[in-house]
RNA sequence: GGCCCCUUAGUCAAGCGGCUAAGACGUCGCCCUCUCACGGCGAAGGCAUGGGUUCGAUUCCCGUAGGGGUCACCA
């Protein structure tokens, strides 16, 4: 065979070396240990919630090590794309504070462009560098085309269905397309002429020179050492629509774009031995590879699932629909990558997690299950940190996109809004009432005569006679000017007057001894100014609502006793 | 079914031949306290299993089981 006939034969219009093309993309100048790093999605849609495992990793490692972190858009299949969906994808990634150096970015007119000296960085813009590639390996008896019509294809792949449902003719479905296969590699130039002739679609496939019954020795960062078998199946490289499959794209990709690490799912682990192969093939340096368990979910029967696009929780955007902050799902995500974070955190309270020494040594090779009950307290953790300034833009900025009545309440009165979220926060022993920008019209509500209604009812232990007097005894003294202790001193004296007991103490060594409490006259007051059982501390609650607010509604509430 | 990966409490996990097997979340109890929240203290709960190797295995090796993944002109 011919085989530098064969590859003008295919690919006439390529007259570009390898060589010629490297010198376009030369080595990076980079220090001594940078690592580049990339996200490489494909954009079928929104940003899964475990995309952002390898994201952060891959960000980490390159801005730790002073590399360089890009995106790249794997847009090889036109069948799947979804339209609008890189954009989606850049604009989540960036409200989660992942930084591109290069690669994919959005346009001043909203549409993807490239920023960067190693693009194009959209798949679909590369197809004549792929090209020159494809030609190399034909020419070198590496690759060979395969003229198949698409019904033929079809028969194929419905075979191979049925094999997956019924288990036990899985040998026989090998033993037929390893047949299938050699009888591809048999063929002349005179029939790949007549096909080119003929305008017969065709894919490039590889010549796999493996034996599976041999094993390659491979160590990967996360999961260490192990042994995969050799390849020997003619795999896919171009699509006869001319386009690259994956494996294709990632050797000539990640090769000419310089990535020192591949960050990626165990689910490509099974394809490894296809990926080395077409790197020993093309002369290619392999990256090193992180190879990161999968996401869990629990499934009906308690088993581990893979949280797969369909789940609740799949999608990014979810979170940020449910209220959390993107720096809180990012916190979380790094208490799962790295166990020691926590520990890290507790002792630097005040850093970024940026500042983290993140350390691939520390990842679990074990896939892990979501966690909600995790995700709200890391969430609150890192809420009760926050400002109230910072707490009130976010909530405010969630409100306005998810719950336009709360950003009306919000919006109007900034100084009432922030007073409010200012309660209990600073200090050693901040409050931690949210876990998400939800949480927050719950917890303020009564705060509002809109939203004000009394949702918690008296126990029908106390008399309303009880009730009544002290509320209408707390009027008759109250002063806003009054300071906490003067304020409690008299709500004690309300309780002495009314014959409930004023000292907690003496009150738990007999309780039997009174009709109730200090205790119980904070909760009359309690439910006829917040219209609950329980709130945040009630002078600050008054001094915040005002005197005219406290005054009609404990009025309010005696009139409905 | 073949191949590959994984296996310490309900969850996330330290551990890397000798420990009463850390810690965090959750659960429960107590304390603090005008309620809630916060905080403090405490409790229950674990090395999947069978063989080796070794003076000694959670730790190393082999098998078994369980779980996950993969087997496309999808990524």
């Amino acid at each position: 065979m011919n085989y530098e006939l064969l590859a003008d034969l295919l690919y006439p219009e390529v007259t570009e070396t390898p060589a010629e093309l490297e010198q376009t993309y030369p080595p990076r100048s980079l220090p001594e240990g940078a690592k580049v790093t990339r996200f490489a999605p494909s954009p079928t849609g929104f940003v899964h919630f475990g995309g952002l495992f390898p994201t952060t990793i891959g960000e980490r490692l390159a801005h730790q090590s002073g590399g360089v972190f890009y995106l790249r858009i794997e847009d090889t299949d036109a069948k799947r794309e979804v339209a609008g969906a890189a954009e989606g994808l850049i604009r989540t990634l960036a409200a989660y504070g992942i930084r591109f150096d290069e690669g994919a970015v959005l346009g001043e007119d909203g549409t993807v462009c490239d920023r960067g000296a190693y693009g194009p960085y959209r798949q679909s813009l590369r197809g004549p560098i792929y090209r020159v590639y494809a030609k190399q390996l034909v020419k070198e008896g590496k690759a060979y085309p395969v003229f198949t019509t698409r019904e033929e294809l079809e028969a194929l792949n419905a075979a191979d269905k049925k094999a997956e449902l019924l288990a036990r003719d899985w040998e026989q479905t090998q033993d037929s397309r390893r047949e299938e296969q050699q009888r591809q590699r048999q063929f002349t130039i005179e029939d790949v002429k007549a096909h080119l002739q003929a305008g017969d679609p065709f894919v490039l496939r590889l010549l796999a020179d493996g034996d599976p019954e041999r094993k390659i020795p491979f160590t990967d960062l996360v999961k260490g050492k192990m042994e995969i078998p050799e390849n020997d199946e003619d795999f896919v490289l171009l699509k006869s629509d001319g386009i690259p499959t994956y494996h294709f794209a990632h050797a000539v990709d990640d090769h000419l774009m310089g990535t020192t690490h591949v960050i990626r799912g165990e689910e490509w682990l099974p394809s490894l031995a296809k990926h080395l192969m077409l790197f020993r093939y093309l002369g290619f340096r392999p990256p090193k590879y992180l190879h990161i368990a999968q996401l869990m979910r629990l499934d009906d029967s308690g088993n581990k699932k893979k949280l797969s696009k369909r789940d609740m929780g799949a999608n990014l955007d979810d979170y940020s629909r449910m209220g959390y902050a993107p720096a809180c799902v990012c916190e979380y995500i790094m208490t799962l990558l790295n166990s020691n974070y926590e520990e890290w955190h507790m002792q630097n309270p005040d850093q970024p997690y940026t500042a983290f020494p993140f350390n691939i040594k520390k990842m679990s090779a074990s896939g892990c299950l979501f966690d909600f009950h995790k995700l709200n307290d890391v969430s609150k953790n890192v809420i009760s940190r926050m400002s109230a300034e910072e707490v009130y833009t976010q909530a405010l900025a969630w409100a306005e996109r998810y719950d336009p009545d709360l950003g009306r309440l919000l919006s109007a009165d900034p100084a009432y809004a922030k007073a409010i979220l200012s309660i209990g926060r600073g200090g050693k022993k901040p409050r931690k009432d949210f876990a998400t920008w939800r949480d927050v019209k719950p917890y303020l509500s009564f705060f509002y005569d809109e939203l004000f209604t009394v949702e918690d009812a008296y126990d029908a232990a106390f008399p309303r006679s009880d009730i009544r007097r002290a509320l209408e005894d707390f009027l008759g003294s109250y002063d806003p000017a009054d300071d906490t202790t003067v304020w409690f001193d008299k709500i004690k004296a309300v309780a002495d007057r009314l014959g409930y007991a004023s000292d907690m103490k003496a009150y738990k060594a007999n309780p039997e001894a009174f009709p109730g409490s200090v205790a119980d006259v904070s909760m009359f007051l309690r439910v006829a100014v917040t219209g609950r059982l329980n709130s945040p501390d009630m002078y600050a609650v008054m001094r915040i609502l005002g005197p005219e607010r406290v005054r009609s509604r404990i009025r309010r509430m005696i009139d409905s006793l």
